[in-house]
DNA sequence: TAGTGGTCTAGACCACTTC
DNA sequence: AAGTGGTCTAGACCACTAA
């Protein structure tokens, strides 16, 4: 059943996975040094390298450089459902705002675990059909990125028509308002309420910029997420992609069987 | 903003990508051999080969072995939605039978492009918890793997209670009824038609048994998929588990925002 | 300063494919 | 038989971390 190749670098590499899965190393710690591996099993430095770069690929640790390899610690993961984007959850009556205690004169602020920063460009082909104008058309864009317990979690960057949010706080931006699904909210003030979500995801390997942004680990996927709101009479009032850190999330959904 | 290591072997890298991304290397076309590279960059083999092999985790390029290494070909991509669970697909009112032509003993069989296994097994404890039995207790399981223009794309395992599917097809399978999403026709048979599905999607690098199973191409990362299937008075019917090939698909849900 | 991961060279052997 | 990918050795240098 098992089509291994029986190779010096497989073999250590299997030695240390089965050390990490049976808890004889437990996360966070630390792995021997890469010298002693090459000479605990007789091989070359190199080889012993490569089976550390085996378990770094399949996710299993992390190195730092000039430290040592760790056991990769598993992050809390978090369930994705609908009840997300609940109305209970963004919809206020009584509007609290707070001063920003920093005053950043920037329009990117931290608040709460993301950033923000909202601007106007021309939209791309694809997001200039979804929102049913042409390319080229400035759309505002506000693009944040989230984080939890310090760690980066995952992006999501909106796009509006100009005319849908023009002259709200979310354009200019202040802290208080504009803050996690703050969006949905200025929606609704202008008239154009959420009603129905659609979500696309799709997997795949990152690229370096997102490796980067998101301090992703060796060997860990993302999962692209399209969504694309609409009131209820069917106009797309926002589109938004995100890039989500794969291990940290499940996604859940829920439905009828159609006919 | 680009933090990349200025190392020959990611200069290589480098070079090869763009020449694929812009198209100078077609789909399916060769890549230089390892060799070559090393004379044409003046490095050893062993830093081009490293190149090579880059791109190989990064999904880009396959590698056959004696032969070369070719740009990776892009699958066909297939859109999920809940529409594939829909009853016409799967309610039949004249039951058409064929027979087997190659009248296998096995209980294993092909038949349009799928594989499919039954046997009874006891419920580990995810399954049984999740079917309302005790871990241990005996369930039917339904393995298949489906594939697609000779690939296979994903393997799908449905897990039944005893009770529920004893004596019907299903069980002592033939071609032509207990095909694909089969189950459910069966499952309504028996008076207890599926009526709400809950899907849970989760993204990682595979198993090496994955590996083999869905020959995925080193970097590709699969989706998880547990569905759990109930009727209408929210009993549980049906919880099957799936590993898909993330580049071959783009799962999509709609919905409308709860309050 | 000592320890560590990362990378490289030059040469070698093996396994597999293609002809 | 020739070409190719995969792996290994032995030794070297560099960049970074931690004390």
């Amino acid at each position: 059943m098992e089509e291994n190749a029986d190779t010096p670098s497989r073999r250590i590499a299997d030695d240390l996975r089965s050390d990490i899965v049976s808890g004889h190393l437990s996360p966070g710690g630390k792995l021997p040094a890469v010298r002693d591996l090459a000479a605990r099993y007789g091989v070359s430095r190199n080889t012993a390298a490569k089976a550390v770069a085996l378990l770094k690929t399949d996710g299993l640790i992390t190195t730092r450089y000039g430290s040592g390899s760790y056991v990769r610690e598993s992050h809390p993961i978090r369930r994705l459902g609908p009840e997300r984007y609940a109305r209970s959850k963004w919809q206020v009556t009584t509007v609290t705002t707070y001063t920003d205690d920093r005053g950043d004169s920037a329009a990117t602020q931290q608040q709460g675990g993301q950033t923000q920063d909202v601007s106007l460009v021309p939209a791309d082909d694809r997001t200039a059909a979804v929102l049913g104008i042409e390319p080229g058309d400035l759309v505002y864009e506000r693009a944040r990125v989230m984080t939890r317990d310090g760690v980066p979690t995952h992006t999501m960057t909106s796009y509006y028509r100009q005319v849908d949010v023009e002259g709200t706080s979310l354009v200019d931006p202040r802290p208080g308002i504009a803050g996690r699904s703050g969006g949905y909210q200025i929606l609704t003030e202008q008239g154009l309420p959420p009603h129905e979500i659609t979500e696309d995801l799709a997997a795949r390997m990152p690229t370096a910029d997102e490796v980067i942004l998101l301090d992703l680990p060796a060997g860990e996927p993302v999962v692209e997420l399209h969504r694309v709101t609409r009131t209820a009479e069917g106009q797309v009032i926002e589109y938004a992609r995100g890039i989500h850190a794969a291990s940290r999330f499940i996604w859940s959904y829920t439905y009828d069987i159609p006919d």
